[in-house]
RNA sequence: GGGCGUGUAGUUCAGUGGUAGAACGCUACGUUGACAUCGUAGAGGCCAUAAGUUCAAUUCUUAUCACGCCCA
């Protein structure tokens, strides 16, 4: 009977819908009070699924489907985050093509063909993670631009001012030419780079004296304020004081003590220039120098500079700096270095401090809560090792610049007035109160400010706000706080942390219990993906080539915490393996007509086969509960994978082929009902991993006419252990190694495999006689044995093994070489005499035997015996080959 | 410079204070009615190096080396 294949394409699809259509994803009250819930980490509108979605989702999705078939009111929140910056990029860019610029739209306009955009493109990913199976309450998908979030923002921005957690600082910020806007220091990326050194002199006045600072931005001469040199220096102890003039800038500024220089570095003389380096800014401030800004806000020279460089892009600037210098006779010389330069994360052009006003969170109050929160345990990471990390940078946290000048986001709701007074309330109506207030009444004009905030300042409320926050809803109540957050270690600052900086603060409770933090995908040789290196592996590819349940179970797999996930192809391509493994094992009972067509009632199951496996379930059922619980993915995909293939493929399923040949029709009838009942336990256990497989094949195989659910919402396997069943659980766990033992001896012998050979029992009284004549008709056809003899001599053509640690003899119908089995044997009982060895040598140190436990001394005892016992009939047998 | 992590079979990774495991790959044989996207059997490891703790170390401690990441 040929059977057809798995469609994953159609199945996938068609699973999707019927999911969907059929509201599966959406909480229900189960077996439980208790609810579990996880809200997404947002995608942004603008990205499209990678590897690191996939897995990250992947994860959320095993946790989500486990605690909802365990009978928790299970809750995924998805939705999207507005991106501010990449998002306006992406619609700037695009409105560029139809020759369409931002400024002549103008702000409302603009923003207006943002929300186009977000329309028509903003759910791309959404739909992307319905393909990879996610679960997620897709009715409540939420977007941090959303009325009601947007409203938590503006709440949360007014309630921080007005308690003096967010105010506006003039200060230098980092600030990205290109982008023309602030941004803050976690997305600023130090990068190494080749820089050069340039040693310029400054001539002292009235001496002969020069001093030699070394810079790598000379340009920034134009904004210098001080040179500075070590008070412990005594090269220049004597300098301190004087002026020097600042060559071609013609500037005069003075030479200043401070700690800041380094005598090793450079010529451990330094130029201060305030406006432009964050270090400098601090040596300013000690030292009460002037700020001079030279830039404009796109890096170009304002009217502060040299003349002949107003204008000119800063770069440009060097270049004809150092070239005057050189001309000038002031560049003493130029060494190439190794330095950090910033980099913003988006724009990948070199960060400028600027001064600038901004409006910023005082992150180092909001820290504390969490801080201690994650002390005492309330919520906690795994692994663990993170919590480390998380303190590093908490302990050490600076004020968080939330203002960025762009357009797209939540615009700051502050309000100035003609006096440059800031109102800060919900809306302008409460602004225009504050206002006349302040102003006696007066009549007020206000202007608002043209910010917009950081993204991830919305981001931050997601676990509260998507549930309804500030309204007390039904939802904030059951779900929040969320029971796990899964996300890479690379958002833990810019995401992680600020959760649950906003959440503590706005929150009787911590926002989630824990945080399970994964890894990065990276290729199969461990590199990053990157589009720059074409190693992107694109997960969207590989669903369409080998399923969604391919690449989940292969991302599932290898999620080892702590360690980066290696993937690739043949991966994928070996679970797609398994799953069409399962596939045919189910072609396999419905070729047998194995139908699960009424309840089973375990205690009635007789044959030990089924005990056997039922057993060995429980076992597996339990690992793989225990294993998602501790967040070990891994462990709990090679549990099910083990049992599925090594014990209901390749054991079980071979020994139903006996009893589906034998006239038994009790016993048929119980292995038909009871393989396919295994085969729908085999679904729920594997659901988590992949649903769409088992979703598909539970209806298929209709078990929703007995079990009256759809997988997805069926009950967790939770079975207790039978003891009943131990007896022929172990009967079954030695016929197997009697029959492995038999191929063994075959395969060794060069004997073809398909050949039957006779059995006899050499030993009297041994346990396998009983045995074998028990499962009589099992052991020959899945051993492939023809007949067992009693009592007869073995010929040349037998020969023993050891089974068990019985003998017993194999007789075959050809000649065999029996030489070649001496080797081998002599070799085993070399291996049993070494062993046995070093045992004595154990046994006999006294403080062993002293010291160790006892079980494991009387153990190492009874090994002895039994090994020696091992190596005589191993002996004896060796003796029997003449 | 500070911190974190990793080093176990050819590869990717589990694991354990007391006989070292899986998957993939490899080798041999095999198309016997579930499955060649497969079966059966097999080969393959001084558990990075060194010292220490211990009756016992691949496992714990320390140092070293290598690689990776984060922060400055």
């Amino acid at each position: 009977m040929e059977f057809k294949k798995y469609d994953h394409l159609k199945e996938e699809k068609k699973v999707s819908n019927f999911w969907i259509k059929k509201g599966s994803f959406k909480p229900k009250k189960g077996k439980y009070k208790n609810t579990f819930s996880i809200v997404i980490p947002p995608p942004n509108i603008t990205g499209r699924l990678h590897m690191g979605h996939a897995l990250n989702n992947t994860l959320q999705d095993v946790l989500v489907r486990f605690n909802r078939m365990k009978g928790l009111e299970t809750l995924w929140q998805p939705g999207t985050d507005h991106a501010g910056i990449a998002t306006q990029a992406v619609v700037e860019k695009n409105l560029e093509k139809e020759g369409i610029k931002k400024d002549d739209l103008g702000r409302e306009e603009f923003i207006k063909k943002v929300w186009k955009w977000k329309e028509e493109s903003g759910g791309i990913i959404l739909d992307q993670l319905k393909k990879l199976g996610c679960s997620c309450d897709w009715s409540r998908t939420r977007f941090t631009m959303d009325k009601d979030l947007s409203h938590a923002v503006i709440k949360v921005f007014v309630d921080l001012y007005n308690n003096k957690l967010v105010y506006k600082d003039k200060k230098l910020v980092n600030w990205d030419t290109q982008l023309q806007t602030a941004i803050s220091d976690l997305e600023v990326i130090q990068k190494d780079v080749q820089s050069q050194l340039y040693y310029i002199e400054y001539s002292i006045d009235n001496s002969d004296n020069k001093i030699t600072i070394a810079t790598t931005r000379p340009e920034t001469m134009m904004g210098d304020t001080a040179v500075a040199v070590n008070p412990k220096d005594e090269r220049y102890i004597n300098f301190i004081g004087k002026n020097v003039t600042i060559p071609l800038v013609n500037r005069k500024v003075k030479i200043i003590a401070d700690h800041y220089a380094d005598p090793d570095q450079g010529s451990g003389a330094v130029k201060i220039t305030p406006a432009h380096d964050f270090n400098d800014y601090e040596v300013g401030k000690r030292n009460k120098l002037d700020i001079i800004n030279i830039f404009e806000k796109n890096g170009k020279i304002n009217n502060r500079g040299i003349k002949e460089f107003i204008g000119l892009d800063r770069f440009e600037a060097r270049k004809l700096l150092v070239k005057k210098l050189k001309e000038a006779g002031n560049l003493v010389k130029i060494e190439t270095i190794k330095n950090k330069v910033p980099y913003g994360d988006r724009s990948n052009t070199i960060i400028e401090p600027l001064l600038t006003e901004q409006w910023f969170v005082n992150a180092k109050k909001l820290s504390k809560k969490p801080i201690k929160i994650v002390n005492e345990g309330s919520t906690s990471f795994f692994p663990n090792n993170w919590t480390k990390i998380f303190f590093q940078w908490m302990k050490n946290i600076e004020p968080w610049c939330i203002s960025r000048q762009i357009w797209w986001g939540h615009r700051i709701p502050a309000w100035y007035d003609e006096n440059k007074n800031i109102f800060v309330a919900e809306n302008i109506k409460e602004a225009l109160k504050l206002a006349k207030k302040k102003n006696k009444n007066k009549k007020v004009k206000l202007l608002q400010e043209t910010d917009v905030l950081d993204t991830w300042f919305s981001s931050a409320l997601w676990p509260f706000a998507t549930l309804g926050w500030p309204s007390k809803t039904k939802e904030l109540s059951k779900f929040y706080p969320t029971s796990v957050l899964v996300t890479g270690f690379d958002i833990i600052f810019f995401w992680v942390a600020r959760m649950l900086m906003m959440g503590n603060y706005f929150n009787k409770h911590t926002p989630f219990h824990k945080i399970y933090v994964h890894a990065l995908v990276r290729d199969e040789k461990g590199q990053k993906m990157s589009k720059s290196k074409g190693n992107v592996i694109d997960p969207l590819k590989l669903i369409n080539e080998f399923g969604a349940d391919s690449l989940r179970f292969t991302l599932i797999s290898m999620a080892s915490p702590g360690r980066d996930v290696k993937l690739s192809k043949d991966r994928v391509i070996g679970n797609r393996n398994f799953i069409t493994k399962i596939w045919s094992a189910n072609n396999f009972l419905k070729l047998n007509n194995c139908k699960l067509n009424k309840k089973i009632n375990i205690r009635s199951i007789k044959l030990p086969i089924n005990q056997w496996i039922f057993n060995e379930f429980i076992k597996t059922q339990n690992l793989i509960s225990k294993n998602i619980e501790n967040f070990r993915f891994d462990e709990a995909a090679k549990w099910a994978y083990q049992f599925v293939w090594h014990y209901y493929c390749d054991w079980y399923l071979e020994f139903l082929k006996p009893i589906f040949n034998s006239n038994n029709k009790a016993e048929i009838q119980e292995a038909k009902l009871f393989s396919s009942y295994m085969m729908s336990n085999i679904l729920r256990i594997l659901h988590p991993f992949i649903p769409f497989f088992t979703e598909s094949v539970w209806s298929i195989n209709r078990y929703k006419t007995i079990y009256k659910k759809d997988l997805i919402s069926s009950p967790w396997p939770n079975y207790k252990d039978f003891n009943k069943f131990n007896k022929n659980q172990l009967d079954i766990n030695n016929i197997i190694e009697l029959i492995s033992n038999i191929r063994s001896t075959k395969s060794e012998l060069k004997i073809k495999p398909k050949l039957f050979c006779d059995l006899y029992f050499s030993e009297k009284g041994g346990k396998i006689k009983d045995l074998v004549y028990k499962y009589l008709n099992l052991i020959k056809q899945t051993g492939r044995v023809n007949s067992i003899i009693k009592d007869k001599q073995a010929n040349k053509n037998s020969i023993d093994i050891l089974v068990l640690k019985e003998k017993l003899s194999l007789r075959f119908n050809e000649d065999i070489d029996l030489v070649s089995q001496k080797a081998r044997i002599l070799k085993k009982i070399d291996s049993i005499k070494n062993q046995t060895i070093g045992l004595n040598n154990k046994l006999q140190n006294k403080a062993y035997v002293k010291k160790a436990p006892k079980e494991i001394v009387q153990n190492d005892k009874k090994l002895v015996k039994e090994l020696t016992i091992e190596e005589g009939k191993l002996r004896s047998i060796v003796s029997s080959i003449k």
